[in-house]
RNA sequence: CGCGGGGUGGAGCAGUGGUAGCUCGUCGGGCUCAUAACCCGAAGGUCGUCGGUUCAAAUCCGGCCCCCGCAACCA
């Protein structure tokens, strides 16, 4: 059977996150099993560097966004090396391979009319230098209370996507192909979206050239997803590569669910559209959300450099608690805590003590040589059963696209060796002449188990056969999926010993002070490493401007008067500020820093010349000064008396 | 009323109608092969809240409160 699995391709505008290496990671697993199970399994990633974003963050770090791509590209190969990622290709959306494809796509569909030339329209103010939305404006007129003025429409060339047209098809094979988009409530999600109506998407850009060309139109820069989406098939040679007929359609796309929407509405459109089937299954699962509860980003500051939690914890280590710790479907905690925890309880207390107190007792009671078995007592037979079960119940999660449930069926099956070494009770055996072959059963289902525990976290932890095997005489053909059930595989008279140990213990003291001489290290090579880093901390110095430039910014002191929150809204407060004896509203995007009251009758400083703008309704008439990084923001306050109005040089 | 997810013993999570379960932590015991690991036992929950359906509700229905993500929004 072919199995054909799928990431999506990440934007290399910085260097991927630990959450963000969960989707591979799972995809990873899921490979690794149907390989191990036989398959003839092709797992793609890569990376999507046609985005605007990341022609800016490229000017940002003064640099070529090629040479810019190339630097975090190389920088993601590492992080799935180091995760003992498996992909069979790596596809990158500025290779010729897939640009050709997307440009074929393209003419293709403009050719059979479900891609066509219009404008994209907005209202322009000239004065105002801004494009407005139809319904923001008052009148016909500027919404810009100091303006007012007439607006003109105007055009930007665009071609567009015919989503409306197969919208009523999109939804027949949702509804008629349950296990299309999974889990059922991003099914529902999709479903509802759909049903508000397709409106056709907008699939090239004028305004810049970063990207791939239109063909007969080389003006325009095809868009976004139109573009991402096709690597799925341009990386296996669409539409005459072999790999093409061998492995289309996918079996599933694996993928957060922040871009089910794409996968579910556009991609399947675009196939349609080109009369390709569809994908199998469409996987949104849920993310790593930091302890506080929010979002692991760059902006929140709570992200840790992956390379480093890899070298501290083990590749193994750190795959284990990415699957065994996100809930299918769900959000999921991360936090460096409990990867220590699950580390030392279920890896070195279950699992690593387990092998090396089964190990060491054949060590010392058979001088490391596996015995002959004798017979079976209640309890092997009770063990056999249980790996049986253990190993339907794995398969089973794996068709579910469930590797966190795998591993908990998996502890089951580790926790009850553990409670068979006590049950036993070797070293009471070992004691009795007449008990002999009673132990020589045992110690050999010791051995058996640590077999079958190597083959079933085998997906999981790709690290770990080849140690144990190590252990067990040295064989590598004991990793074999179908033997997770079958005992007696290994040779009695097989020579193991006791080897390191699979997972230390990690000390909790001692990892908390190594953190914080991290964050210590972290600052200083920040500041020294500039090129070197892609993830910016600080924001590049701008260009050099006169003092006749700065002194056009009027700045003032201003008497904060009154202040609230605007509704429906979680950074935007609105300010009554009094300056030079006038009272203005100003908007500012720092409700969740302050409260209300900590501002009234306080001195801040005000950009009083900077042109008004409407914010959410409110016009805002300048910009109070405030100071920020990461997480922390602080506005500026003036502590003597001066009054509002006073100049800020 | 923009869309969606969630509120279950101290912590993190399972559990879609019929004695409320897992991991960690806590307390007590056992064992000594092992990585102060392993095994057994115990304490601890009005399953956010109010109301409804039912012989029976964590589970189904409705109202409300709170948390989170997306979207919007940082002049």
């Amino acid at each position: 059977m072919k199995y054909y699995i799928t990431t999506p391709i990440f934007y290399p505008n910085s260097s991927p996150h630990i959450g963000t290496a969960y989707t591979t990671v799972a995809a990873d697993t899921i490979a690794r099993y149907h390989r191990l199970r036989g398959d003839d399994v092709y797992f793609l990633t890569g990376t999507d560097e046609n985005a605007q974003k990341i022609v800016r963050t490229a000017e940002a770090n003064h640099t070529d966004p090629k040479i810019y791509v190339d630097g975090v590209v190389k920088r993601f190969k590492e992080l799935w090396k180091a995760l003992d990622i498996s992909n069979d290709d790596f596809i990158r959306t500025t290779e010729e391979r897939h640009q050709k494809v997307v440009q074929q796509i393209f003419t293709k569909l403009y050719e059979q009319g479900d891609i066509y030339k219009s404008e994209y329209s907005g209202w322009y103010c000239t004065p105002c230098e801004t494009f407005w939305m139809e319904n923001k404006l008052i009148d016909g007129k500027c919404p810009n209370e100091d303006c007012g003025r007439d607006v003109e429409l105007l055009k930007e060339e665009s071609y567009f996507f015919r989503l409306s047209k197969y919208q009523d098809a999109l939804l027949k094979h949702i509804e008629e192909h349950p296990e299309f988009i999974q889990p059922v409530s991003r099914r529902n999600e999709m479903l509802r979206f759909i049903e508000g109506g397709l409106e056709d998407l907008c699939v090239t850009r004028t305004t810049f050239q970063w990207g791939i060309k239109v063909p007969f139109d080389p003006k325009h820069v095809v868009y976004v997803w139109l573009d991402a989406l096709i690597n799925y098939i341009s990386a296996l040679g669409y539409p005459d590569g072999e790999n093409y007929k061998r492995y289309w359609p996918a079996n599933v796309h694996l993928m957060g669910k922040d871009i089910v929407r794409f996968h579910a509405v556009i991609w399947p459109i675009i196939l349609m559209a080109l009369d390709i089937p569809l994908p199998q299954i469409i996987y949104g699962h849920g993310w790593y959300l930091s302890k506080e509860g929010g979002k692991i980003s760059k902006s929140r500051g709570n992200v840790q450099d992956s390379f480093e939690l890899i070298q501290r914890y083990g590749s193994d280590a750190i795959r284990y608690f990415l699957l065994r710790e996100l809930q299918v479907g769900t959000d999921g905690t991360y936090s460096e805590d409990n990867v220590v925890e699950r580390l030392n309880g279920d890896l070195a207390n279950d699992f690593g003590n387990f092998v090396s107190r089964s190990l060491a007792m054949v060590v010392k009671y058979r001088e490391g040589i596996v015995p002959r078995p004798g017979q079976d007592s209640a309890l092997e037979t009770e063990l056999k059963a249980l790996s049986h079960e253990v190993k339907e119940a794995v398969e089973a999660c794996f068709e579910r696209f469930d590797p966190a449930s795998a591993l908990e069926n998996i502890w089951r099956f580790v926790a009850r060796c553990n409670k068979y070494v006590d049950e036993t009770a070797p070293w009471g055996l070992a004691k009795q002449a007449d008990q002999r072959e009673r132990l020589d059963t045992v110690l050999y289902t010791f051995m058996e188990c640590i077999r079958i525990m190597a083959v079933l976290t085998a997906p999981f932890m790709p690290g770990l056969p080849s140690r144990i095997c190590v252990l067990l005489g040295n064989d590598v053909g004991l990793i074999r999926w179908e033997e997770a059930d079958r005992w007696g595989i290994l040779d009695h008279g097989t020579l193991v010993q006791k080897g390191e140990q699979l997972f230390p213990r990690i000390d909790i003291s001692q990892y908390t002070s190594a953190e914080e001489t991290e964050k210590v290290d972290l600052v200083q090579t920040k500041t020294s490493e500039t090129s070197e880093t892609p993830e910016l901390v600080y924001e590049p110095i701008k260009d050099e401007i006169s003092i006749e430039e700065f002194s056009k910014i009027d700045l003032r002191v201003a008497k904060v008067l009154s202040a609230e929150k605007v509704e429906k809204t979680d950074k935007l407060m609105k300010l009554e500020v009094e300056v030079a004896g006038v009272v203005r509203t100003v908007v500012s995007g720092i409700a969740k820093h302050y409260a209300p009251e900590d501002l009234v009758n306080n001195y801040v400083v005000l950009v009083a010349n900077l042109k008004p703008t409407k914010l959410r309704g409110i016009m805002s008439q300048g910009m109070i000064l405030a100071a920020s990084q990461g997480e922390v923001l602080e506005v500026l306050i003036v502590n003597k008396n001066l009054p509002g109005g006073a100049q800020v040089k």
